[in-house]
DNA sequence: AACCAGGACGTGA
DNA sequence: TCACGTCATGGT
């Protein structure tokens, strides 16, 4: 079932090259946004330490915010030259939170980042444990997730609330079903493969995007009536 | 112009 | 454990 509804959305949407980095206009940082900014199909990345705290600072910043305002404030830090851990922990907060204004909860984001700057230039090896990641204040269980997955490729399924919205809507999970719930369900019933795992949750929010933009489902998802259980 | 976005935390029951 | 308020900007 779940392998079906996999199949059906890279079938119709085809690889979304998550996660998004910031590309480059000659030298001049841009934009991650545009599809074109992926890398689509590569799943060579990270490259590089920077890259996966690049990846980690965006899963701070995303939480309850559009991509779209994520992606203006990695331009600016990218600008400063602290989208790495050693222009981060230089950059004062002032400045931080001036950059990463228009993501919003920047007084909160602020302390989340630098908090997890310290972690992560404190860590003997890659990856971290959950755990670890779970200690640091502002790292709840999808940011969790998010950067073991796309930072740290550790094969580990992301549970956000568009994924919920769209099981929710197939019946195949009931509105009490829990984080570990419903990452259980995907983790017991799909292969343990990074790139499906990467992938998968990719497509689930680019399906959301499209057909549960808000919180009353209004547009008809094709995966009802292909998947659904009622 | 109200509604909401790729959540997490602190609080009180 | 759990429900609920709070955090904040900017796009649609």
């Amino acid at each position: 079932m779940l392998k079906d509804i996999y199949t059906w959305l890279l079938d119709n949407y085809g690889p979304q090259g998550w996660w998004p980095l910031v590309t480059y206009k000659g030298t001049n940082p841009t934009k991650t946004g545009a599809l074109k900014g992926y890398h689509p199909g590569d799943y060579s990345f990270p490259h590089n330490d920077s890259e996966r705290f690049e990846i980690c600072i965006g899963a701070i910043l995303t939480q309850n915010t559009t991509w779209l305002q994520v992606e203006k404030a990695l331009v600016n830090l990218k600008r400063m030259n602290a989208l790495n851990v050693k222009g981060m922990k230089k950059l004062s907060v002032g400045k931080l939170k001036e950059a990463i204004k228009c993501a919003g909860y920047y007084n909160q984001k602020s302390k989340y980042i630098k908090e997890f700057s310290t972690l992560f230039s404190n860590l003997e090896k890659f990856p971290p444990t959950r755990a670890e990641l779970l200690s640091v204040n502002g790292i709840g269980e999808e940011t969790a997730d998010s950067m073991l997955l796309y930072a740290f490729g550790v094969p580990t399924f992301v549970i956000d609330a568009y994924t919920r919205r769209i099981l929710l809507n197939l019946g195949l999970i009931t509105a009490d079903a829990k984080y570990e719930d419903i990452k259980a369900l995907f983790e017991n019933n799909i292969d343990n493969d990074l790139i499906i795992y990467q992938e998968f949750h990719a497509l689930l929010v680019e399906h959301a995007k499209r057909y549960y933009n808000n919180k009353n489902v209004t547009k008809k998802c094709p995966l009802s009536t292909k998947f659904g259980k009622n």
